[in-house]
DNA sequence: TATAAACCATGACGCAGCTGGAGAGTCAAC
DNA sequence: GTTGACTCTCCAGCTGCGTCATGGTTTATA
């Protein structure tokens, strides 16, 4: 039986964390003595090592518990999720790299703004559930996202707006090059794993969207330059008419 | 003129965003009107939208206002710091997303958990101190040590604890062959980039204190497998030997 | 056996960067 | 003059603790 301070020796964590702990009832401790003392065996020890693991995952406190206490959760898919959403901060954090070192060599004077500009995509969201609202994509799309939570939606905004940045980079170029293909195969995975099942029909319907001329097309197009969501467009038919003959 | 709504509307953030960065001075309206709008001009909004491209870099509130309010301040190097925390933690997910599929494989029972373990480290660095703490190469690293903040610390002790890892899995190798001497250069780079330039005797001296047989010896050797610690101290040496013979 | 050192407790405040709600005032339009 | 959209100022709360303050408990030593 070890008390606190010893605890924390042994793992590392605070005192102050053993008692955070004890009082969001996530670690208890396995006796207290008369005084009001804390005391862990082994089995607590062990609860805290798998504690610290989940936590360095960046698993929040209360879903650790759950994790944990309930021994018919599905871990493997916790992790899964886990690891996606790990996978997209990365993805977000290169990102940001990139910003920064672009930001370090013309300045902040000459940057372009738009591409953070992420508060008109919940529009065109409503515009999409009025068009598409019952087609089975957006029902996934919706079933997806109920579970998301606010932080995961602003990662896929933004790494929405890089994969349209990427093609604005690339809006010179022939739509059929390899480069450009490769970009719009990249859209559709990203589509696919993250919001719904993108063949190559939906893929074209969103090329459409893409360049309909409405808001949207303004909007892509100034955030990225103007054409980029024609061109887009343009790469879309290429690449579904390639796989498609 | 715009008001709350309407900016809000613009950028994307929430009124009540608006509201905090007034609060904490970071961006005062414009005008207020008598009843106390506040209302904002497009110097505001330019002011906005480079508050949101340094929120975006996540640098802090509080940063963000002196780097825009001191026009003398050094942008560029704040710049390059903010890059060096962001690959820090770049690498750190990267590491995670390794820990988390492992975890998937082999599940939490079989788990090794000397490997977050982080908290012997202060006891190494008093002992470092004990022994080194007049060398320029501590005093440096004392430098560099005090600008830090927390996460950036515990940033570096796990991507550190990530190289001993590493060398642990390369352990059955000849320490001479390519893949481990990659390793120690690595290994190298890092310590120069984040503690204090490490030259070959430094290095070298380092080795020695891994392999002395301490603390230090039997922690390394726990954490990552026996005679990891010798086998560092034999890389290291050949490293050594092979460019300065 | 007294007392100091080391340890333990609770409780409250603080941090960052907000979000959300209550309750009330303001403004333009019909 | 009333509706409705907008605005204001508090206040509470979120996460995961750090950091006192204040006081009780245990253990080692004199």
């Amino acid at each position: 039986m070890k008390a606190v301070k010893e605890v924390s020796k042994l793992t590392g964590v605070s005192v102050r964390t053993l008692h955070h702990y004890d009082e969001i009832g996530l670690l208890k401790p396995t006796t207290v003595t008369p005084a009001g003392y804390r005391l862990y065996d082994d089995t607590a020890l062990e609860r805290l090592q798998h504690i610290l693991l989940f936590r360095e995952l960046e698993f929040p406190l209360r879903e650790i518990k759950t994790i944990l206490d309930s021994p018919s959760f599905d871990r493997s898919r916790a992790l899964e999720q886990q690891i996606t959403l790990l996978t997209l901060k990365k993805e977000h954090l290169e990102n940001l790299i990139d910003l920064a070192r672009g930001l370090k060599m013309i300045g902040v004077n000459h940057m372009d703004f738009t591409a953070f500009d992420t508060s008109k995509i919940d529009e065109y969201a409503a515009q999409a559930k009025a068009t598409y609202g019952t087609t089975p994509e957006y029902k996934e799309f919706e079933q997806k996202s109920k579970k998301r939570t606010s932080e995961e939606t602003r990662l896929l905004h933004f790494q929405m707006m890089s994969l349209f940045t990427e093609f604005g980079r690339l809006r010179n170029l022939s739509p059929d090059s390899a480069e450009v293909q490769v970009q719009v195969k990249k859209l559709q995975d990203f589509i696919s794993e993250y919001f719904y099942t993108c063949s190559n029909t939906t893929l074209l319907g969103l090329g459409t969207m893409y360049a309909g001329g409405g808001d949207l097309t303004a909007s892509i197009d100034k955030a990225n330059g103007d054409g980029t969501a024609e061109f887009v467009y343009q790469a879309i038919r290429v690449f579904c008419e390639e796989r498609e003959p």
